[in-house]
Order: C-alpha cells, then structure tokens, then sequence
DNA sequence: TTTGAATGTTAGGTTATACAAACTTTTAGG
DNA sequence: CCTAAAAGTTTGTATAACCTAACATTCAAA
C-alpha cells in the first residue's frame, strides 16, 4: 500500500490539487496542459491513480483527490513549497531557475531531509546571528566570491544591536 | 550532443568513475553489483554510453571513460560530494540518510544550483557571524524547535570576540 | 433540438530500462 | 593445455510513459 509513487505520478497528483484549488475541479485538459503532455497519456495516468486509490475517477466525470491521493498531494506540494522558498529566498537563485530546479527536487528529498531542511531557514531567520540581513550580504559575498571584510565591522556591530534592541523589547513586553 | 542524460546513464557514468579510481578498471560485474542491476542490463547501457561518445567500450574488454564522460562523470560525482556534505554537515543529516537523498538529488539540481549552493556553504564558514559553531548550535535549535535564548548572550559575545581575535591575527600576519 | 467544437477515451506504436535465462568468452587451477 | 567457474553477452519479455490518430461523448450556440 506504501509503494512509493513515480515522479511523473507524483506530477499528476500535485497537478491535480493545483487545478482543485484554483478552480473547481480538475479537467483532463487542464492537467494536460499544464504537465505538457496530450489528453490520452493524462487518461492513461488517471486510471492508474485510480487504480491506487488515489484519486476518485469515472470516465468522462469529475476527478477528484481521495483522502490518500490529497496527502500525498499536499506534502508533495509542501516540498515544492519549501524548496522553492529556499532556493529563491536562501539561495537567491532567479524565481525561474528555483522553480525549475524545486520542481525536479520534490521528488529526490524524503521527508526528513525536507523537514530539517525546514528547520534549517527557521534557524537562520531566528538565530540573533543570522536573519535578513545576514541572507541579503549573501549577495555580495557570491557576486565577489569572498567576505567584504571592510564591511564586518559595521556589520557585526548591526547584528549585536539589533539583539540587544529586540532583547530590550521582549523584556519590556514580557513586563 | 549536448542531450541531457537519463539518471540511470547519470548513475553509470558515476559508477563507472568511482571503480577507475577505486580499482584499476570498472568491470560488468562491479558496475552490476554497485547499482543493484543484473549484469546484463549494464551490458545494454555501456552500448548505449558508447553511443553517445562517452565510454570506450568493445565487448569482453576493458571499459573506460572518453573525456566527455569523465567531464560528465566528474560533474555528477562533484554534485554528489557538495549535496552529501550539505546533507551531512549542515543540515546535520545524519550519513546514512544524507546519502541517499543526496544520490537522488545529484540528478535533479542543475549547475546552478549547485554552484550557489557551494556558494552558500561557504558564505557560512566565512563569514564572522556564522561558522562552524552557529552550524552546530542548529543541532539545539532543531531537538528544541526554538533557539535556546539562554544561550545567545554567551554565543554572540564569543562570535564577536572570535572575529576580533581573527582580525588582531590576520593584521599581524600581514606585517 | 440539433450539431459542431471542445473535451475525453481508446488503440496501437515507440522508447527506455530492467529482468530472466540461455549462450559465449575469458580466466584461473589442476 | 584443458576445463569448470566466473564474467560478459544476447535474446526475449515486461513495464512505465509517452505519442499519434481515430473514435466517443459532452456541451453550448444557433
């Protein structure tokens, strides 16, 4: 019951909840199009998903996600989510090429790689070390490959501040 | 020529790779046994790698990689290691599992990616306000869930200190 | 209500990958 | 040298995806 899925299978659930949430249900078109593939290989793909309980079908009807199929399709849509976020928002690639590549990863990171991945950016924005500022000087470390040492000072001077100013808040607010 | 490989010849050519340095020469029955195929499917795919130029390969002899193989192996074997140690000493993974999620996700980020990612890893052993300390304080942060406040006096106070201490060195190093 | 366009399905073909098992070649021990 | 075991190859089968193109159904407009 727990074989895992394929990647294109995968595709086709996460397809499937997109075009749930954004419009009604899903049509065979739509899914189609949106994974690049013609409306026979869709109706290929829907019988086997059926065939897995995954998603409710009924020939030239409505598709929708089973209890099961909408698990899997949330995580999956989860890890794109997540890795999506990091790429872009960590990593700073390009929205596009973080796309690109979250799309290919979803389905190479388990569960736990993708939660501690999840930990990972909480940390960095938690941490008084990190946070914002320290994501954004990421810029300029990779544009000239090094640290801009000239600008430690100033900086690390920053981030000591800014934890005492918010260590000062949550006192005062905790009063 | 420049067709993007499937993971399964991705996986070969890596294979492959690793068994040149590892022992003189990649043979079937080592390539079979490394990724868990019979020999005969490694048969069929060291005809279709030499089709693409990749390997030198004549039945019943020796099989080695042509530079644009080694090119590509390398790449992928580099992908790999950066995943893995990423995986493995920053997430803090532990190996087992970094290893497997890093064998999938070789395939699925592209250089890119890869690059900033590199990038990233060592933003944050550069950088006076991270290191090799705050990647280990994550450990806490993530059996906790939270940052251990208690902690972030002493922490930032030793961070600003280590940076002093490696600034005072550098300048009298440099003299 | 009819009918043509849009949508969905089916059937047959293709490609990539792997297995099983028979077959061939190589190699190492007597 | 010779021969059995190991290593490598071939052939035929299977599966997962996808495509093409013909066919069936639905729906909306006249």
């Amino acid at each position: 019951m727990k074989q895992p899925l394929s990647e294109s299978l995968e595709d086709y659930l996460e397809t499937i909840l997109a075009l749930e949430k954004e419009q009604k249900v899903a049509r065979v078109k739509d899914i189609a199009d949106r994974l690049g593939v013609l409306r026979g290989s869709v109706t290929g793909a829907l019988k086997t998903l059926a065939g897995k309980g995954l998603i409710n079908y009924e020939p030239y009807s409505f598709i929708t996600l089973t209890p099961r199929g909408m698990a899997i399709a949330r995580e999956i849509t989860r890890r794109h989510r997540i890795i999506g976020n990091f790429l872009e928002n960590v990593l700073l690639l390009d929205p596009e090429n973080a796309e690109e590549n979250a799309c290919r990863m979803e389905h190479a990171m388990d569960k736990e790689a993708i939660d501690r991945l999840v930990q990972f950016i909480e940390y960095i924005h938690q941490c008084p070390r990190t946070g914002e500022d320290w994501i954004q000087n990421f810029v300029s470390f990779y544009s000239q490959n090094k640290i801009a040492e000239a600008n430690c000072p100033k900086c690390i001077e920053a981030c000591v501040a800014r934890y005492h100013q918010q260590n000062f808040q949550t006192d005062t607010g905790s009063l």
